[in-house]
DNA sequence: AGCTTCCTCGATCGAGCGTTCGATATATTA
DNA sequence: TAATATATCGAACGCTCGATCGAGGAAGCT
C-alpha cells in the first residue's frame, strides 16, 4: 500500500520478462516438446495454472523467446553499425556481436537455433521473417567486404552467410562462458578465421593495414 | 519355401536397418521428443508392437541411428586418409567426406547434430566417446596442417576445430541436395573459406595455388 | 504328427501432457 | 460500502505417450 504509483503493466512486464528467461533456460536443458509446463511453474513458484494468465499457450511462450531475443539482436547490432563506415569493420561488429550475445544469453540463443522448427503456422512464419531480416543484414556486409577488398570469389555469398552462422551459432554446442578463452577473444578468433578465409588475408584488427 | 537357405539373421538385419532409416527420417522431421513410436509404425506398415522385437526402447532406437552412422563415417574417413600424406589433402578429405556423407544421409546427420542431448546415461556416454574420436581426428590433421605451413595462430586449435564443424554440421539448417550448388562444391566451398582463415592463404585444390 | 523358434499383432496399462474452469484473494475506483 | 479489475490457485478433463503381455501364425526340425 505504498509506491504503487505506476500502473501494474510494469511488474506485470516484469513478471513475464522473468517467466520467459525461466522458460528460455528449461527449454534450453531439456528441448522444447520434453520440457513441460509444470516444470516451468516448479522453477518459477507459481501454479502451473496461474502461468496462462500470462500467455495463451506453450507455443506463444517459445514464439516469446525467440521473438524477443531476435528483436534485441538486431537492434544493438543496427545501433552498433551506425557509426562504422568500414565494410570489413561492419563485419567485425556483426560478429562480436553476435558471438557476444550469444554467450550472454545462451539458454535464449540456443533455443533460437534449436527449437526453430517447433513453431508453426504464423509463429513460424514471423520467426523465419525475422531471421531472414538478420541474415539479410549479414549477407550484404560480406557484398560489402567484397566489393572492398580484392577478395576473390572462394564462395557465393550465400554460402559463406551460412558458413559464417555456423561457425557462430555451433557454439553453444561447445563452448562455455568463463572458460579459459573469454568471449572477445573468441569473438576474433572467429572473425579472423572467417576472414581470412573469405577475403584471403587474415581480417583488419584495431589497426589496419592494406594489401593488394 | 523357395531360396531360405541363409540363416533368418540376414533378413532380420534388413528390415532392422529399414526400421533404421525410417525413425532417422521421423526424428529428422518431428524431433526425437515430438515423435512418436506409433508415428514409426505406421510409415513402416508394421504393428506398435511388433516394432519392440527388433529394438528395446524408443531411446535405444534414436542410440543405433547415431552410433551407426558416426562409425560409419569415421571408418569411411579413416579409409579415405590412409593413401593421403599431404597434411592440407587429409582435411581436403575430412571436409569432402563429412559433406557428402552429410548430404547423403541428411536424415541421420540431422538427428546426430540435433538430438545428442536427447540421449541419457550410458548411451549419451558411448555417443560422446564417438563424437570425441571423430573430433580428435580432425584437431590432429589441423596441427599437422598448421606445423606443415606458415599458419600463424589465428585460433587455439579447439576452436578452430569447433568452427570446422559448425560450418559443417550447420548445413542441415540452410543445405537442400539437389539446389543449384552441387554437393562436392559445396564441399570445396567450405574446405577453402576454412583452410584460408586458418593458415592464411586458400587452401591448395588439386591444381595450383596462391602464396601470402 | 508334435515341438520349437522366429515373428507379428490387438488390447491394454499407467503416467504425463497442455489446457480449462470456477473460486478466491487483493487492490483500485466510485 | 459496493463494484470492478487484476492476479493466483486447486482440481479436473481429455488425450497421447512408451511399453507390456499373451495369443497365435508360419517355418523348420525330429
Amino acid at each position: 500500500m505504498a509506491d504503487t504509483a505506476s500502473p501494474t503493466s510494469t511488474e506485470h512486464e516484469e513478471k513475464l520478462e522473468r517467466l520467459l528467461t525461466i522458460a528460455a533456460e528449461i527449454f534450453a536443458e531439456k528441448g522444447y516438446h520434453n520440457a513441460s509446463i509444470r516444470d516451468i511453474s516448479k522453477r518459477a513458484g507459481t501454479s502451473l495454472s496461474g502461468l496462462y494468465y500470462y500467455f495463451a499457450s506453450k507455443e506463444e511462450l517459445l514464439f516469446m523467446i525467440q521473438d524477443r531475443s531476435l528483436r534485441k539482436v538486431l537492434t544493438t547490432l543496427r545501433g552498433k553499425l551506425e557509426g562504422v563506415d568500414s565494410a570489413e569493420e561492419k563485419l567485425r561488429t556483426l560478429v562480436h556481436n553476435h558471438v557476444g550475445f550469444f554467450s550472454e544469453n545462451m539458454a535464449a540463443m540456443r533455443v533460437i537455433t534449436h527449437e526453430y522448427d517447433s513453431l508453426e503456422g504464423e509463429y513460424r512464419t514471423r520467426i523465419t521473417e525475422l531471421r531472414r531480416e538478420y541474415s539479410d543484414v549479414c549477407q550484404e556486409i560480406l557484398r560489402e567486404v567484397r566489393r572492398f577488398t580484392s577478395a576473390g570469389d572462394v564462395a557465393p555469398l550465400n554460402v559463406a552467410t551460412s558458413a559464417l552462422f555456423g561457425m557462430m551459432n555451433w557454439i553453444y554446442a561447445w563452448y562455455t562462458p568463463g572458460s579459459n578463452v573469454p568471449v572477445e577473444r573468441l569473438a576474433e578468433h572467429l572473425y579472423r578465421l572467417f576472414t581470412g578465409g573469405f577475403i584471403g588475408r587474415p581480417g583488419k584488427s584495431s589497426r589496419g593495414r592494406r594489401a593488394g
